[in-house]
DNA sequence: GCAAAAGTGTTACCGGTACACCCATGT
DNA sequence: ACATGGGTGTACCGGTAACACTTTTGC
């Protein structure tokens, strides 16, 4: 039966979700690692992840594995897709689901983070990865750089108050250009999303930068 | 151990593929649908799916079954992404990778279709379908908006030999609206993407209309 | 000649880009 | 007063949208 017509003929695989976390610190993106747990190998960088439980969807599972290492509800995650070469894992046949996540680098726990050996690091400087894991990092960053283009990312990477001058850093770190200050600000104008704190950062000028924050 | 440090410890799921699969013909999208081959919701429409055999990825259990339903290779197809609900399909623990497709609707083996109950239902006139397969279709569409908007489309979905009217409805057709005619044409120039044969369809105008393909 | 589809041209506007310039303030 | 980062203004260009117009040909 070419198409299969009964589901208990068929084989069953391991599903596991894997995390790309995104975070901004020092006007650079950069990555969530983590040391391998288990065999294979055991030890080398790789992104965190798990397996999906039964009472749980992937978008779940991916929730769970963040909460649990990162210590944050309610992430912003969204899914890359499945990878599924037969021979992406030599521990056996698993399907993985891959998501990026968005977070404050400032609010994660860091005793969870440091519990399991996480380390942040810059994009671009990140170690070799186990697996696929480096093509899920490139799919990441090419779905967050859509995203990005579309609506203003900002409010699940940053503070919650910054100044226009630190979303516009943290812009040309996600498209590693320069985007031009005049030209952005007044974009960020037309799309009426920040509004004007009374505050003002005055740690990187004289003058100060006002702080904004999302509507 | 909260986050699984042995593989065997985990539970495995069936992993199946859904294809979205588009066709275009009379002015209209069409979407290719099947009576479902077992329990449960036997007989009821749905996407043509598959299980994920030992030695092949997804994309390939997917070109696969489109292989062996349409009867066509090298099918034009996209990952959409990955349903996993756990209580998606109440025959048991499937997580579903779901694809688009493009085929030319008048290529495709209509033996091999009707083998199996397959029918073209256009867009919007389609029947319920089993499971979560109608969000499947709709993230489907949005997808191919996408890239019609990025690249041109046309190539996967219509003869070799075309009008630009036939494009310019084609795109009418995947966005539901009407795109201007001049305008159309002006944006098909500049993408010098195509180039004209020498022939003419007749058959819907006196003057007639210049035949284009792809360079 | 006229209807009907194919195909061209004209104009206005909007958003992006480059770049020059002004502002506030601590030293 | 001046250096430094914050913030504003202007002039130009290309793509898009709206829409009027011309061409071809069978009836």
């Amino acid at each position: 039966m070419i198409l299969g017509e009964k589901y208990n003929e068929e084989l069953k695989y391991f599903v596991a979700v894997d995390c790309v976390i995104f975070g901004y610190e020092d006007d650079e993106l950069k990555l969530l690692l983590y040391p391998r747990r288990f065999e294979p190998h055991y030890k080398e960088w790789s992104l965190m992840g798990g397996f999906v439980q039964p009472d749980e969807s992937c978008d779940a599972a991916a929730q769970r594995v963040l909460q649990l290492t990162v210590g944050l509800t309610d992430i912003y995650l969204e899914q890359i897709g499945g990878f599924s070469a037969p021979n992406r894992d030599p521990g056996g046949r698993v399907v993985s689901i891959a998501y990026y996540a968005l977070v404050k680098i400032n609010e994660y726990k860091k005793s969870l983070v440091s519990e399991y050996g996480g380390r942040w690091f810059t994009l671009n400087k990140t170690p070799n990865l186990v697996l696929d894991h480096e093509q899920m990092v490139k799919e990441a960053l090419l779905k967050l750089r859509l995203k990005a283009t579309y609506e203003l990312v900002g409010k699940e990477l940053l503070p919650e108050k910054f100044t226009l001058t630190q979303l516009n850093n943290l812009y040309n770190a996600i498209f590693k250009k320069t985007f031009d200050q005049g030209n952005f600000r007044k974009k960020l104008a037309s799309l009426k999303v920040l509004e004007q704190t009374g505050e003002k950062d005055t740690s990187n000028s004289k003058r100060g930068a006002y702080y904004y924050k999302f509507k």
